[in-house]
RNA sequence: GCCGGAGUGGCGGAAUGGCAGACGCAUUCGACUCAAAAUCGAACGGGAAACCGUGUGGGUUCGACUCCCAUCUCCGGCACCA
């Protein structure tokens, strides 16, 4: 069934359609969903072969962590895409749409502490439970290519990666703060931080110092910065960039009593305002700057400072700071200024101390004001008055009060120039820097890619030798949540020789970050049972990158950033071309519960798509969830309005096997045909442009057209033949079971689904006579029936015979006159 | 504060400079029915009308929901990043 040749076009050659007679039953998915999800999978209908003819597309929607149930928040995201693949195969596309889990993460693992179970039955178990719910979907997923992120034949891949990346320096090992989360017990991301919480579980995040193995995400920095080949939403593209938060400026050197310290700013230009040092509290030379005197405050603040959370630094507004009794000497002028200590200068930015300037910076200016330090205007706005001392002036203006700086523009006119001057005179370089940091990606759990490195005490970390890939998590391991890997407490776990010497050797007890298993699976979907790498370069070189890649918002600097680095990586490492993983991303809506809120289990708003099933059927649900909303925006649910598309199925089925009720009607061959052809030609436009809402109108709108052409003599014509037949084409992609049971019982042999999309008879969808209305000075005042083809003197003298133009013409001074046709015509009078 | 997005009937929304409110939901009336459901038919922005209407105020244009400027509100993201 998955011969190219299957996909031979009908539509030239049609089939004959046998109008069959009136059934007794009316519509019933139940009776025809679970049969042909079977039927498909039996035909193995959905398969996909690479090698198969048709221009590759590659869709895919972020896979579903397996948590035991799809909800509702799934369908929508799985059920248009899928329409969508379904409308491209239809189109002759060779479509891959494949599906797996990304298995691995905590909550697996609590719920294994919870029940006293393995969080690998647990897993999987869910992973059956969930295929099967997939399949009641409708969906066009080969799932044949499934494979789940911690199957040791995925992770091993995890490891493979690790320590080719390992050799070529792009991980490392590192002491230093780390975001702790105590309630998940493990380090976190920077990225996993959101506003000072726990991105999963939402507790504070602490900070705490920890020797951890990252990856260098930031050797991309600037080249993720450049979305050149990629098309993201442009909120997407905007979290990236000031995720990533390039900012170009100099660093300044300051001579003090510890030695040199170098300062970060983007202000050189204001370098004669600068009134004093500012360090972190955990900068490292806070304690050798600290004088005898100073010491009691100083150690004071800095364990205040140390004992706040991250939120809490947050949550102050007031600034707070000590002097450590030190100064610094300004390069140019040779004043001392203090060296203070203050927890609004982050010690993970920049250089962890700053160069205060409070007359150009609001916050040096509040933390001047707050301890009565010297502010100094050196920039003016130009023609402007001095400072009023009320506030800091961060605006462009001339350089004042700089000596021989003096006159120059401030602000980005003259950074380059003040800087090359300062260079000159050996104390500042031009500098970058980035608020990107590198990738942590140890974790202290247990259900994840054990980490492929190996202690030795004599050559210290070495990593796993590829033949001893994959390093296997534990069957069985004691969970005693303790802030340390479960897997520490597995001795025959850690036993290990060590790869140089074969001495005995410690395993490393992380695992991985699961943002890890997410960042290359695009990749193995193209060669899922590829054994020889963590994939097959040739079919990921044909099918990569992602043609249109789908999900939720709330990836947008987690997932997609980490994924595009991957890439990257996989580029340099010789593993692909590509430089980016997908050409188009887009992100659906998020459909909140009835109330408006978002569903939770909690505020008992959640609607369960398996029992919308029971009570619809699927295409009745994915109909409703392609017409609810534009995709891309989603919003609350809404029960009556499912009415509508149940509505909409039975008319539907009522027009192939049913007579309809209601009075004779008279619909044209000609009028049957437009609307057949139009409708065809504004799905298909949808369909590319995702705009699923409008393509369930339109057929909504057509089957209204049906309906009464079914009623009219119309219905014994070879159109009539013609539109049941196309109708019955265009209904597959939504609603892929009521099509094949159509299909199949309207005298074809073979499915609906490997049916050509039907050409469209241009001629057809466009009317001869068209209604356009009239405006006269731009109100509109009437309408006209023309000709499509009618020339502007012929529109223009239908016009002016409409009496409700006339009216507004008649004994006026006509202006200009404007027809566009097929759209309006304006007769401007004085 | 900075960044991004959005404001259209009772509700979801449609309209890619050209008849604003397609397609639905809800509601109301009618037909069918003993009755109800289902189904079918009709009404459904405001106004008696002239007309007025796409958050508000300007502008561009023959013509603006759509483009430009300003402004308000809401949603989302970031948030002492020097």
């Amino acid at each position: 069934m998955t011969s190219p040749d299957s996909h031979a076009p009908t539509i030239d050659s049609p089939e004959p359609i046998n109008i069959p007679e009136p059934r007794a039953e009316r519509y019933n998915p139940h009776a025809i969903e679970a049969k042909w999800q079977a039927q498909w999978d039996a035909d193995h209908l959905y398969r996909f072969d690479p090698a198969a003819s048709g221009e590759k597309y590659y869709a895919l929607t972020m896979f579903p962590y397996p948590s035991g149930n799809l909800h509702i928040g799934h369908w929508y995201s799985y059920c248009a895409p899928d329409a969508r693949a379904r409308y491209l195969r239809m189109n002759g596309r060779n479509v891959l749409f494949p599906m797996g889990f990304d298995s691995f993460g905590l909550p697996a693992e609590n719920a294994a502490i919870k029940n006293n179970l393995n969080p690998r039955e647990w897993t999987y178990a869910n992973i059956d439970y969930m295929t099967g719910q997939f399949r009641r979907m409708g969906t066009m997923i080969d799932w044949s290519r499934q494979f789940a992120t911690s199957d040791p034949a995925y992770y091993r891949w995890n490891q493979w990666f690790f320590t080719e990346m390992f050799r070529r320096g792009l991980v490392y090992k590192k002491e230093g703060l780390v975001n702790w989360c105590p309630r998940d017990q493990t380090v976190l991301a920077n990225e996993q931080v959101v506003g000072g919480h726990c991105e999963r579980c939402g507790a504070p995040v602490e900070r705490r110092n920890l020797s951890q193995w990252y990856m260098k995400i930031t050797d991309y920095a600037d080249e993720l910065l450049d979305f050149g080949s990629t098309d993201m939403p442009e909120r997407v593209r905007a979290m990236q960039t000031h995720w990533i938060g390039k900012s170009v400026g100099a660093e300044i050197d300051f001579a003090t009593p510890a030695g040199l310290e170098t300062v970060f700013t983007t202000r050189p230009d204001t370098l004669l305002g600068a009134t004093f040092l500012v360090l972190a509290p955990e900068h490292p030379k806070v304690a050798a700057l600290t004088t005898p005197e100073q010491q009691e405050i100083v150690r004071a603040y800095l364990e205040l400072a140390g004992g706040k959370t991250d939120v809490e630094r947050q949550q102050s507004s007031e600034k707070t700071g000590v002097f450590t009794g030190s100064y610094a000497t300004h390069p140019i002028t040779n004043d001392q200024l203090p060296i203070w200590v203050a927890d609004y200068v982050l010690v993970s930015y920049g250089t962890g101390s700053i160069m205060a300037v409070p007359a150009h910076d609001e916050r040096d200016f509040e933390f001047a004001r707050a301890f009565g330090l010297n502010i100094a205007e050196v920039i003016r706005p130009a023609g402007g008055e001095p400072m009023d001392m009320q506030s800091a002036y961060s605006g462009e203006g001339l350089i004042v009060n700089s000596g021989e700086f003096d006159g120059m523009p401030g602000g980005k006119a003259s950074i380059a120039k003040v800087i090359a001057r300062m260079e000159a005179l050996g104390f500042a370089r031009a500098r970058t820097t980035f608020r990107l940091r590198d990738w942590l990606i140890s974790r202290q759990r247990f259900w994840g890619t054990p980490i492929p490195i190996i202690y030795c005490p004599e050559h210290g970390a070495q990593p796993v030798p590829e033949s001893e890939l994959p390093v296997l998590l534990p069957a069985d391991v004691k969970f005693a949540p303790s802030g340390q890997s479960p897997l520490k407490g597995d001795a025959e776990f850690q036993k290990a020789t060590c790869p140089v010497c074969g001495g005995a050797a410690e395993r490393d007890t992380d695992t991985m970050d699961t943002f890890v298993d997410s960042s290359w699976y695009m990749f193995r979907f193209t060669s899922p049972d590829f054994d020889g790498g963590p994939w097959d370069r040739h079919v990921a070189d044909a099918l990569m990158p992602i043609d249109l890649y789908t999900g939720g918002i709330e990836h947008a600097i987690l997932h997609l950033l980490y994924s595009r680095f991957w890439t990257k990586v996989a580029r340099d490492l010789g593993l692909s071309t590509i430089s980016e993983p997908f050409k188009v991303l887009r992100n659906q809506g998020i459909i909140l519960g009835p109330d408006g809120e978002k569903m939770s289990k909690s505020r008992g708003n959640v609607i369960d798509p398996d029992d919308l099933v029971r009570e619809y059927g699927a295409d009745t649900v994915r109909t409703y969830l392609a017409f609810i909303a534009p995709w891309e925006v989603g919003g609350p649910w809404d029960k009556s309005g499912i009415n509508g598309p149940a509505k909409w199925l039975s008319r539907v089925w009522a027009l192939y096997f049913d007579s309809i009720r209601g009075p004779a009607e008279t619909v044209s061959e000609h009028d049957l045909r437009y609307a057949v052809h139009s409708t065809l030609k504004k799905v298909g436009g949808d369909f590319e442009r995702l705009s699923f809402n409008t393509i369930v109108a339109a057929l909504m709108e057509l089957t209204n057209t049906l309906v009464k052409a079914k009623r009219s003599p119309v219905a014994h014509t070879p159109a009539w033949a013609e539109a049941l037949e196309i109708f019955n084409l265009m209904l597959a992609p939504l609603v892929p079971h009521i099509a094949e049971e159509i299909w199949t019982e309207t005298g074809h042999s073979r499915s609906v689904h490997l049916q050509h999309w039907p050409a469209v008879d241009e001629a057809a969808a466009e009317r001869d006579t068209v209604t356009i209305g009239v405006q006269v000075g731009g109100k509109v005042r009437g309408e006209v029936q023309i000709s499509r083809t009618a020339t502007q003197t012929e529109a223009i003298d239908a016009a002016r015979a409409n009496p409700d133009v006339a009216r507004y013409v008649e004994g006026k001074e006509t202006v200009k006159e404007v027809y566009v046709p097929g759209r309006i015509i304006n007769i401007v009078v004085r």
